[in-house]
Formats: C-alpha cells, structure tokens, sequence
DNA sequence: GGCCATCCTGTAATCGATTGCCTTGGGCGT
DNA sequence: ACGCCCAAGGCAATCGATTACAGGATGGCC
C-alpha cells in the first residue's frame, strides 16, 4: 500500500517524517529555520516517497499558476516558433511556463484559446495574432489579467503592444533596392487585413516617394502571405507584360514563391531582377539565390513580451501604462539582391 | 465591490442565484433535473457575473487536469509544429489541452519539462524527443501516468511508441533512385545517434544489396540533420572526386543543403545527380528544384498519440499492453529526381 | 528559581470546485 | 386524511497545498 492512489501528497510526508504538514511546506519552502533533524527528516521523506508538490493544490491556494498563456496565428507558420521558444526560455528562467495555443487562422479557435487561459488562471496572456476580433480586444483590455500584444495593432484599445517597426522596416527595403538603382519596381502584399499589411506597403511607397519615383509606378500585386499568393502574383505580373527590375514581398514566404515564379519563366535573380523579403526565417538563406530580407527580432519579441508580463505582474495595481513598442527590423543582405539592370527584361 | 478580488467564484453566483453551490455545479454540469425557475436563476447569475469555473480548482477535485504534455526535441525544426498542430486538434475535440515544452536540443531541459508536467499532474504524456535519457526513459514507462513515445525507440523499456517506418520508407528510397538507373550513390547520415539515423541507413542499404549493389559502392557521409551538414558533407563528396548519380539524404534539411552544395558546384539535379530527402517539410516544395522526399505522416502520428493516450486513460488498470506502431511514410515525387546519366559527372 | 523572550512546530482555515448523503416537501394512492 | 415515495436541493467533506495564529519548550537573565 504504498501509492494507493496517485502520487505522495503533502501528508504522506508529514506522517513518515513524523511532522505536521506545516513544517513540511516550510522546510521545502526554505522559510523559517527549522532544526536540522526535522528538516532532516522531511528531506529524507521526501526522497524516499519520491514526493512533489502538486502544482494544482499550490495554484489554487496561491492564486497564481505560474503559468503564462501565448496565443499564435499559425503555428505552423516559421516566423512563430522561435517566438515560442524565446518566450519560453525566458519565462522558464523565472520559474514559468507557457501554455500555447495555434489559432491556426481561425477567429473561433482564437476566442475559444482564449477562454480556456482564462478558465486556467493563467497569470498573464502574450497575444501574437491578429485573428482576434475588435469585441475580444475589449475584453483583453479590461481584463484584469496582464495581456501583451505582439505583431499586432488593435485600434483604439489601452493595451501593450510589441510590433515590429514594420514601416520603417519596408522602408529601409525600398532604399536598399533605390540605392542599387531600381526605379520601377512590384510590391507582392500580404493577406487583405493582416495587420501588417497596410503599414509595409505605406512604408516601402514612402521611400519611393523620397526618392521621387512617381506613386503610379509602383505596381501593387496581392498575394497571400503564403508561397502559392508569391507564386501567383508575380507570374501574372510576368504574363501581363509588367516591366520591373526588382520585387518586394510582403513576407518571406511569398518571396520564395516570387522566386520560383521568376525561375520558372526564366529570369535570372538578381541578375535580372532583385528579389526582398520579410521576416527572415529560416527557409530564407536556404533558397538559391539566397533572400535579401528584413529581419525581424523574433526572440527579443519574445523575450520582451514575458519581461513586460513580469513588469506588470509587480506592479501590480500601480497600474503600467499600456504602451506601443516598436522593435526594430533590419536589413538582411543575402543574393537576392543586385544592381538594377539598365534595359528592359528583353534586353 | 462588484469584482473586489478576481474572477467571480461559484459561491457568488450561488448567493446571487439564491441556491447553494451544489445546485449551481448540478445545473452547470447538467446533472440531476433541476427545476426550470431554479437553473433560469443559476444561468443568470452565471450571465451577470461572468462566471467561468476555475479549472484549477476543478482540477484539485476531480484529480484530472484534462492537460496532456508534448515534449519535442526542438519546436525550431519545421517538422514538429505540424505534430503540434495535430495533437492539440485532437486533444481539444475532446476537451484537453496541450502544455508543450520545446527541449531544444538539451537534455537537462528534456529532463526540466518532464518534471514540470509531472508536477503541473497532466493526464498523459507525449514524448517527441530522443533527448531523454535511458534512466528517464525507465522511469516514464513506470510512471502511472500514461506516455506516448513518438519516433523514438528507447531500447528495452516497456513503453507505447508511435514511429515512422523508417527503415522501409528509406527502403522505398532507395527503390524509386535505383528504378531510375541509379547504381552509384551516397547517403548522408543524420547527427550521430539520432534514433532515426540507423534505421534509415539500414532501410537504404538493404534495398541496395537486394537490387545488387556492392555494399561497398555507397557512400556514407556524415551529417548534423541540418543545412550546414548537408551542404559541407555534399561539398567534400565533390572535392574528394566521388563520382555518383544520386545522393539520398536523412532529412530535408540536410537534402535542402545538398541541393545548394550542388548548384554551388554548378551540377545540374536532376540532370547530373538526382536527390531525394526525407520528411517532407513545407520547404521540400519551396526549392528549385522541389525536393522529392520520403513523407512522414506527422498530422497523423500527432493525431494517433492523443487518441493512444485517450484509449490508456480509458482503459485505467485494464492495462494497454505497449505497443509499437509503424507509420509507413510515403514516396513524395517531385522535381529533384530524374533518370540516372550513363557517364561520370563530367560527361 | 521564576519570568519572559525566542524559536520551532502544530492546529486549523483557506483557496474553489464536486459529490455523497440527507432533508424537505409535494404528489399520489387508498 | 394519512402515509409513502421520489424529486429537488442543501450540508459538509474533500482534493493538496500555504500560512496566520497559537502553544510548548528552551534558554537567558536577574
């Protein structure tokens, strides 16, 4: 009868070392200075029934579960996980853990993540998706659970936000290509809606602008934020006969699907068209020609996101005020990119 | 005072109701048939006081947290979100949650999340990772609390695993490049140890000895399971002159860096040499050319560990015998092999 | 020797739910 | 009109930890 039922609780401990439950919590909380033999005592218990503490019993008494809740749009999408992973390393640094949910680009799944870290008692939420309709962010800001957004902007609601500057980014894109010569250029964009979306176009035309390359020059294709929308996109471009002498994508992915557009009709990247990205993920410097691409910081996003958390969390009714902080992207020069040509594509 | 200390708890809504916090479970839980006025009165308590249980307390009581925990060997390799993915659909359709810990790679972490889940009580456990060492592996298959292995194999421990067949799917490897004509070929070995590095050895030479080739004719490199080795094995195989048609690979990543070595060496695939990798992750069909690859059922095998954890809980002191099940994988054709040349690479 | 401060440890309440058992009261049979 | 039965719902124990408070032993000091 030594595990009748489950693993050693607290009591089990107490009676084989012949103390109370109290002084058990304390010897193994290091409060109080408890005499050598009874914590003795306790230690040898506790090994011996190989006992730990439930982390459900604590939760419920402590009114806090160590736990943080993330919410991603797409797991499977590689920008993600190393967000989760710098998020999880540096909540596990301080003794919390993560709890995901993959929204997987569905609104319902969103909410219903939503409400299950809430039911959990999560002590904080990182929000990463925009697949969160404008009534949810409501509630998020008034929760009274502290929630950081991440890569994602909800209007006119007080919450914390960390983005990637992503006009700046697309605009130091754009000089990167006007400093190579590129004057009549494509911008492939995201998904309608991605939060994203808006300010990286407005950002790479801004540039343009600087540089005084007429607005109507720029041709606006739109993708998907996925490899078939990059594919698609520019093959039309191609086929209708547009003549451009470098392409910015949206993101990563549709880059790469850009590239393999150009290849299947022949056109040599950069040679005879340059090639820019977002996001820098992996798949990035393993295409050929490589991806010039505008990094974001994933893991400081990460990193960041729990550290406000924990900021909050001590402040605790001090109140922090909810703020915007824009991450810096940076410019990611691989093979994609090139001098522009001087002809048209025919020449 | 209407929310003086966090979430409403089910004593509010009892008083608010007027009833008790039996009545209040009852009508939650739908149990008992409570009069229509007494549950009107419970439904709009639970309304006005947005009220959601707390699933930490529930879990103290009813001795289940409706968690499972999934360990993966690194959440960064494209391979395991889709697992991920798939392992929390099935889990939430039937109301559990996944707690994911990413070992990235490091045993002590493995070890780290091991105790976590234990701690944190889940229901069940998936392990997707082969850092874990023998003594865990032992100390899993005695732990009451239901495990599932998934493509590893610890040795001589009595423990449910779910794996892909990869002996028979290199087998089928090898069997697409030599019914191309391929007779010379290399293989590049994934990171020393690695629990699918064997058997996919095995499976590829098998298949060779039985088609009639020397043993001594293939030629094993060694790489890391990731880009760089794939690249460098594949650059040394060229320089040291090694004279071969097709290089199978233990992985997409390490294929993806073959693919680069090859066109940095200006040799055409499929044309000169035909590559195959294994996986088949999203940027399997990103490259130029798209990889052909040996397909791992990973939606499936995430899918499977759940309804296996979900059939052991059932079974409680029924005792499921473990098992080990094989997922065969499937011969992915894409652009990247070809019929083998007659001559040598410079012909 | 007596008194008080100090140090340890035990007792019991508490966190928020679920559930076995018991009470209450209404309906119905005779 | 009386008694029986059953349905509805309340009481209180329980899950496994933490912690405020109380109490007993010990030692120091006068």
């Amino acid at each position: 009868m030594s595990d009748r039922s489950g693993p050693a609780t607290i009591r089990d401990v107490a009676r084989r070392a012949g103390v109370s439950t109290a002084t058990v919590s304390r010897v193994l909380a290091g409060i109080g200075n408890p005499k050598v033999e009874t914590s003795g005592a306790v230690l040898a218990a506790v090994e011996a029934l190989d006992y730990r503490p439930s982390a459900v019993a604590r939760s419920l008494r402590m009114r806090r579960t160590n736990t943080f809740g993330l919410i991603v749009t797409d797991i499977q999408n590689p920008f993600f996980p190393e967000l989760v992973q710098a998020a999880d390393d540096a909540a596990r640094k301080v003794g919390y853990s993560i709890l995901l949910g993959s929204a997987a680009f569905d609104e319902h799944r969103a909410v219903h993540y939503l409400d299950l870290m809430a039911d959990r008692r999560v002590d904080g939420m990182i929000v990463a998706s925009s697949q969160v309709a404008e009534e949810s962010w409501r509630w998020l800001s008034e929760s009274p659970v502290p929630v950081v957004v991440v890569n994602a902007e909800p209007a006119n609601v007080p919450i914390t936000v960390i983005t990637s500057d992503n006009r700046a980014g697309l605009r130091t894109a754009a000089e990167h290509l006007i400093g190579l010569g590129h004057r009549r250029m494509a911008y492939v964009r995201g998904l309608e809606g991605i939060t994203a979306d808006q300010p990286r176009v407005e950002g790479f035309r801004a540039a343009c602008r600087d540089a005084g390359i007429p607005d109507a020059d720029l041709i606006e294709l739109r993708g998907d934020a996925q490899f078939a929308g990059g594919e698609r996109a520019v093959s039309e471009l191609l086929s209708s006969g547009g003549d451009v002498t470098a392409i910015a994508c949206h993101n990563d992915i549709t880059a790469i699907g850009a590239l393999r557009a150009l290849r299947a009709a022949r056109i040599r990247v950069p040679a005879d068209i340059s090639v820019v990205g977002c996001d820098d993920i992996a798949a990035a410097s393993w295409v050929v020609p490589a991806l010039t691409t505008i990094a974001q910081q994933k893991a400081d996003m990460g990193r960041m996101a729990v550290e406000r958390l924990l900021a909050m969390l001590d402040a605790r009714e001090g109140g922090i005020v909810p703020e915007t902080i824009r991450v810096p992207m940076v410019l990611q020069v691989r093979e994609s990119t090139g001098p522009a040509r001087l002809g048209g594509i025919g020449s």
